[in-house]
DNA sequence: GACTTGCTTTACGTTAACGTCAAGCATGGC
DNA sequence: GCCATGCTTGACGTTAACGTAAAGCAAGTC
């Protein structure tokens, strides 16, 4: 009974709290993040330069902890969406901790996280159309295959 | 029974079919159709460089039908959910007639909108996972308001 | 201590998706 | 005939998101 719902549920608490985490533990260099995302060494510090990360440094080296990494997955997965950096940036800021403020910034807060859903379940709603549209599609190529099917049949 | 989800059929059965019509009826100036979308002229004169629109020409202004309204109602649906000119450009293709073809040619478009969907689907996935997110995040926020409206109370 | 390896910054190049003039034709009003 | 209006085609500018050298530090190897 709503057990796969469940899963989601917990993963997603799961990997807020990754993302909310301190960073201590694991630690990870540029070459890590970039073998394990498929991304380029440049991509990740063009992130860093517009906002969207800040590692601490070691020799001037970037070391990367298991919240920057988790950063770094949200920022792809925007990007997989179709996400302006920008608005990824929005995002990230969405995910940060949300404990300290007053009564005033938590209703800010609510108002902007309510704003994002609402522009997704839009973007999500956009999808769903073309998705029809395109199984239209499908659906009617099918059809004329399977009638160049038949009439071969009835030679 | 499943009245909403014919009616998304239907519709989506009904736009297709005016992307495939032949560009005859009602006729539009550029103007027109900035007005109806709120884009403007150059971006519209833009998706025609790339290849996306190919109005007829009256006097050297652009004379656009029905049909071309309903592909670029397309692009700004792409738009809208984070694709590039270019995967707009591929969804147009997709969307014209597969009558003519033969065989091999249809089971080539099949597959074209098999991947399309699936990539598309795969969006969507990202998106409602982001959503589960925010949703979390939401409820946290939400959680600790209520916290403070109880101290609150019990002054 | 020279060399390689892996990181760094700086800077210039590139593609996408337009915005923004500038200059010219075509049409309708007066 | 003149002028405003609305269209047209260049051409150059701009922002985003990197790619691509070029040149230099830092640590480990032999």
């Amino acid at each position: 009974m709503g057990t796969k719902k469940n899963d989601e549920l917990v993963r997603a608490e799961a990997f807020v709290a990754s993302v909310q985490q301190v960073g201590d533990g694991e630690l990870f260099g540029i070459a890590d993040l970039c073998r394990e995302f498929g991304i380029s060494p440049r991509a990740v510090r063009f992130y860093e330069d517009k906002g969207l990360l800040s590692p601490r440094r070691v020799n001037g080296a970037r070391i990367y902890t298991r919240r920057d990494r988790a950063r770094l997955l949200l920022i792809l997965r925007g990007k997989a969406i179709g996400s302006s950096l920008a608005e990824i940036k929005h995002y990230l800021e969405l995910y940060g901790q949300h404990g300290e403020g007053r009564a005033q910034q938590l209703k800010y807060a609510m108002e902007r996280t309510g704003e994002a859903i609402r522009e997704l379940e839009d973007r999500r709603a956009n999808i769903d159309v073309i998705l029809a549209e395109l199984r239209v599609i499908n659906a009617s190529v099918q059809r004329q295959l399977e009638q160049r099917q038949r009439s071969r049949t009835e030679d």
